[in-house]
DNA sequence: CTGTAAAACATACTTTTGTCTGTTATCATA
DNA sequence: TATGATAACAGACAAAAGTATGTTTTACAG
């Protein structure tokens, strides 16, 4: 290809490995080459080790395809969308399961699973019926937190208080009361950590188990 | 590896491809044949060929990890956030972007973006200041759809309404005034198609340019 | 129990892709 | 117009990855 001015070249391909990893392709030091109609690899390939030693690319040596962007990226997983919260001790029933969205949380981080909202309890808070939850599991809960709870085995999307070793499960809609159960009857299934709502209607990936 | 019922390491490998290409790291044949333990690479490639062959993936012969979900089921690709809308004829600037977010959409679907609220105007829709609404462009857009216009070069995002052929910019807050923009002032930059709220602050993916 | 299909294995070969060494051309600045 | 730095080129080699052929083992239906 034709010289460039120092640094041109070298931003026009990090754009363009860029939006190729954005889009799942990580492209070969070659297909950068001939993006750019240069005659050898070798130029292709030293712009590449320079965005990696400028830290603006990362590379996995020895891989094909190994170039990455170096944002702490974190995995997209698959979270199971269930339309009522599941009782005992965390399994799933796949009949349960509606489907599954992308979600991004870390691979060792705890059970993750999205709940479809029913009622406006928690209308003052922006959530809505018909809304997903997006719920972690085993974390420590705090003042004013949004939670998932289990009351006489009945699910509830509440807002926690915790006032002189009494737990308030507060809604956000003065047409509920607060509630205050006894803590036998009461377990916090999770901490909602995201909120969705899809107004032309989810697209669900995969239905629970394939045949 | 052991030998399986038939079916039953087809539909793991296909499990285990789909996150890899959801993830953007499209695995090779023998990653696959690794990560079962298999001892043949041709294990892990009649499994693909099947996949392939019933049209659970699709793959680009010849070149390596090649393959691809089927664009129908191609669930999930990266929207860039904007702090702001952009103008013009959709050039979004990289400085403005203030990273990526994963959001199912079709590849062939039109120009898709994240746009982070300000304001409180379409509090009675629960969207709240902060969350991110998500943006189709051109896009059909019908009486009551939330879209984001722009008026006078300033961004909004409101209810869309059309009233004796006179469109009008409906908030969803009392406190708010309904807009009627003239027509040459205003532009419907797209259509609202999902909200999300992140309680625990937005892990983007990628940083828009790093310095 | 038998035959067929699916699953898994073994090995070899080809193409793709990463990497290396060295050279030439252009840019930027003094 | 000299000089160092960056950009681009050339050719070759090695490793990674795709592909192909044939064999052995197991599952499942009759």
């Amino acid at each position: 290809m034709a010289y460039t001015k120092p640094g041109v070249t070298r931003n026009r391909i990090y754009q363009f490995v860029r939006e190729r990893l954005l889009d799942g392709e990580p492209p070969t030091v070659r297909e950068v080459q001939a993006a750019f109609r240069m005659r050898a690899v070798q130029s292709a390939k030293s712009h590449l080790d320079a965005l990696v030693k400028e830290g603006r690319l990362i590379k996995i040596p020895g891989k094909s395809r190994g170039y990455r962007l170096p944002a702490a990226v974190q995995p997209n997983r698959l979270a199971p969308i269930v339309g009522r919260v599941p009782a005992g001790p965390f399994n799933i029933a796949v009949e349960e399961i509606e489907g599954y969205i992308p979600v991004q949380f870390n691979a060792d981080e705890q059970t993750v699973f999205g709940l479809r909202v029913s009622g406006d309890s928690m209308i003052d808070a922006g959530i809505l019926h018909g809304d997903i939850v997006l719920v972690r599991t085993e974390t420590e809960i705090h003042q004013g937190d949004i939670v998932v709870a289990m009351i006489d085995g009945d699910a509830t999307v509440k807002e926690f208080r915790r006032v002189d070793d009494q737990v308030q499960l507060r809604p956000r809609n003065d047409n509920y009361p607060v509630l205050s159960p006894d803590s036998e009857d009461l377990t916090i299934v999770g901490k909602v950590f995201e909120i969705r709502r899809y107004l032309e209607g989810v697209s669900l990936v995969g239905e629970g188990l394939n045949g």
